[in-house]
DNA sequence: TAAAGCGGTTTATATTATAAACCAAATTAT
DNA sequence: ATAATTTGGTTTATAATATAAACCGCTTTA
C-alpha cells in the first residue's frame, strides 16, 4: 500500500449522467437528430429526455432547434464544439478510472 | 437519420457513481487497501466514503473486514469475484457510450 | 485528566434523475 | 363537423442518490 495519491480528476456532472450521456454519445457521430430519433434510440420518456435535453443546451454542448417536419414541429439537436471537447475531455479522464490507457 | 435502435445497455447504477467506481478502481488494482489509504486517493469525506463502500459491500462487490492497526481499528476492503465482473461488465457497457471499440 | 486527534458511523440535507400529469396541434374515426 | 386518439413535446411532482455535517468511542498528547 504505497502513498501514490492518485486523486482522481472530477468526472463532469452533466456528462455523468446515463440518458445525458447517450444523448451525447448520439449527438457525436451525426450531423444532427430529432427528439423523437433520441427518444427512441435511448428509449427514455418524453419528459426525462426533455429535461435532460435542457440541460445540456443550458450547459453550451449541444443546440436545440425548433423547426417543422411537415405540420409536425420537430426539434432538432445538434453537438457543438464545447460539447464535443467535454465529451473528449470526459472519456480520458474516465479511462483513468476504468484502468484503460489514454490516447 | 436511420433506424438503428441501437438502445443503449443499461449502466450498473452501482457502479456509475464517482466515488463508488473510484473504489472499484482503487481495489481492482491491489490485494485489499484500507479504509485511511482509500480516503486518501479519492479525497473523499469520511462519511461519504463509509456509505458508499456500504453499499458496494452490500452489493457483493466488495467484502470489508474490520481489523486492528496496533491499538488503532483499520477497516480493509477487498473486491470479491463479484465485482471484478461487475466491473469489467461496466466498462464493456460503457464503452459503447464512450464510442471505444469493445474488447 | 482535559483536550485534541484518529477512524470511522449515523443522520440530515441538497441534488439529481425520472416519470406522471399535462398541453397544444394534428390526425383519424364517426 | 366534431369527438376521440395520437403525436410531440413541457412542466411539475416524486423518488432516489450523493454528500457533508454532526456525532461517537478510543487513543494519544498536553
Amino acid at each position: 500500500m504505497e502513498e501514490k495519491q492518485k486523486t482522481f480528476k472530477p468526472l463532469d456532472p452533466l456528462l455523468h449522467s446515463e440518458l445525458r450521456l447517450a444523448v451525447m454519445s448520439i449527438l457525436i457521430g451525426v450531423v444532427e437528430a430529432d427528439f423523437v430519433y433520441i427518444k427512441s434510440q435511448t428509449g427514455a420518456t418524453a419528459g426525462n429526455l426533455s429535461v435532460q435535453l435542457d440541460k445540456l443546451s443550458a450547459a453550451g454542448y449541444i443546440e436545440v432547434e425548433k423547426t417543422f417536419k411537415g405540420k409536425k414541429t420537430c426539434t432538432l439537436c445538434r453537438i457543438t464544439g464545447k460539447g464535443r471537447d467535454a465529451f473528449a475531455e470526459y472519456v480520458e479522464t474516465l479511462k483513468q478510472y476504468l484502468q484503460i490507457p489514454k490516447g
